[in-house]
DNA sequence: TTACTTTTGAGACTCAATCTCATTAAAGGA
DNA sequence: TCCTTTAATGAGATTGAGTCTCAAAAGTAA
């Protein structure tokens, strides 16, 4: 826990921001699982823990988060964005079961790799990418 | 054209829809470019093209017409969906460029392959599936 | 025609997310 | 410590894509 706050001190110090009571409770309540949970979630959870957060500054933290790559950010196309934190977690992709919402991870080096070749040929230069499989999970 | 009228109309039988004028506009306009275009630029060309069609209506057709693999929904995750017709349009996904909106297009089957592998090993159906690559084109 | 069903359109509504701006809190002196 | 300045917060208003409602219009079948 002691290095999530270091974490977040060094992001908000590189963004030039200060490091408030608010800010910190967000990135904890983001910490607390490995869910992938939408900011409404996370505000209502912060606020039944007892907190108050307003919902401005949960957005707004959420945000600095994401910028800072602490947060991964993801966008299911459903108007809800998602959000799971970074910490140890390394770079994976998402297959969602459209049936029960379950949300599994996954990372494959070769589909990394192509994608980089794609995009040299297209003399692109990636940000970031999506890459996720929609269908049902084994249960379903 | 004239197997454009008769996609449609398979279509909408196949959902137990009745064949409409606005119906036609719409789809009319939708194939009139291989552009990915959001349902409020469809709208508002219909309307510049002099034909009165209502934003529900719009919106609704577009529906059927993703449901009927005549359109692809394409979900950029900023809260606009964009739609191409599939119009003798294989299976591609997409190259966003952040800085212009610039639209590709690509298609690997060695990704597709392993995406198939990775959905085994999950014991998961894909039905469909998303990949994007965001960054930025060779102009900017 | 009449009776019935489907579609349409105008505008109300929803909901995630953003914005506004007055209030509050923190930082950096002196 | 107090004072000044700057930044952050919160309540609620606003936005905007998309959906819903329901009366009117159009289509279907007899």
């Amino acid at each position: 826990m002691a290095t999530n706050v270091q974490l977040l001190k060094d992001a908000l110090r590189k963004e030039g921001l200060l490091y408030t009571p608010q800010r910190q409770i967000i990135w904890d309540e983001i910490c607390k699982t490995d869910d992938h949970r939408d900011a409404e979630e996370i505000y209502f959870k912060i606020k039944q823990g007892g907190h108050k957060v307003s919902r401005a500054t949960v957005y707004r933290t959420i945000d600095v988060l994401v910028k800072n790559n602490l947060v991964r950010k993801l966008e299911l196309g459903d108007g809800r964005n998602r959000y799971e934190n970074k910490l140890d977690s390394s770079h994976h992709d998402h297959i969602v079961c459209i049936q029960c919402g379950r949300i599994d991870e996954f990372m494959d080096e070769n589909i990394e790799k192509l994608q980089d070749e794609i995009a040299k040929k297209y003399q692109f230069k990636i940000v970031r990418h999506i890459h996720q499989l929609f269908g049902l999970c084994r249960d379903c």
